[in-house]
DNA sequence: TAAGATTGAGATGTCAATCTTT
DNA sequence: AAAGATTGACATCTCAATCTTA
């Protein structure tokens, strides 16, 4: 993901260096593991993987009513609009939530939060939450926190930005 | 993957801070998207996904005849056995590295980069280095690339206690 | 025609079961 | 029996093509 490979000579792109290599290297193995370890618990706990938790929680927090255009749901989860379509779909045919076009207009899918998908959100967050607290938050002194947070706060505005699908 | 939902009264695990919701919710964000804009930029430029070049990248800095257990390799790039197994199969089939049983211990097996593998890992680094530094490195404070190796590097410790497959 | 959303085919990841060597 | 590695079945993600409404 990083790493000058051994060395080479021509090519001269401004390569990492020694501690940015290294952080680099942390990163992406968090990368791999993060995303793993999170779903496993859930998976084993409540019966969702970690993305079909995150779109319920962030549904689950849309005022007044817990309803969302794909489209802008999308941006509170990221990823592909096709991929989030798959989701919602299944999460549909559990019962988590609804689909119904916006009686607006009929291009928006609004999705809407059941009551048995605020249960499961419910049931699932406390076990969700420590699993977060002891891979990540806890292990982070408040200066290592605040920078973090920081770098998600850039990442969410960049996040606008983009289009894909 | 973080947030408390709308708020419920009996459990109380430790729900997790303003600051620390909204600095979880970048990093989800960020596990979301990065990936996925790396992986995009390896395949179209190199015909590569991120974790395979992960796996050769790191095998290219095994000393000192870029050959290593697939334990070890394991170890080096994070992640199941069987997702490295399947993923070195491929690597395989496509020429960049081989196989072999260890003399030593034929339960072992030791995965060799070839010398197109070794090629693979020069041409894609580049441009694989310029999009992490667009995408994280470069958009970091100095404190920031320290927090964030930290984090990495703890991660790093952790992932020797585990076991998977 | 364009925007929003969905679908289907193919690639990849995961989990449990299996195989090989010790 | 145990360790290391692989395999196969199934779930999921991605990309391109398609469908619907405006």
């Amino acid at each position: 993901m990083a790493d000058r490979p051994a060395r080479t000579a021509a090519e001269s792109p401004r390569w990492l260096t020694e501690k940015e290599q290294s952080a680099w290297i942390g990163v992406a193995l968090m990368l791999v593991e993060l995303p793993s370890a999170l779903d496993a618990q859930l998976e084993r706990d409540s019966g969702i993987n970690l993305f079909e938790y995150f779109v319920l929680s962030r549904l689950s927090m849309t005022e007044p009513d817990r309803t969302c255009r794909m489209s802008e749901l999308r941006g509170l989860v990221g990823g592909s609009l096709s991929r989030l379509s798959n989701v919602v779909k299944r999460l549909e045919q559990r019962g988590f939530l609804r689909r119904e076009p916006d009686p607006t207009d009929g291009r928006y899918t609004m999705a809407i939060l059941t009551d048995a998908g605020m249960a499961m959100v419910v049931a699932a967050a406390p076990g969700h939450v420590a699993a977060v607290r002891e891979l990540v938050i806890d292990s982070l002194t408040p200066d290592q926190l605040t920078a973090l947070g920081a770098i998600g706060e850039q990442r969410m505005r960049e996040r606008q930005a983009d289009q894909r699908d």
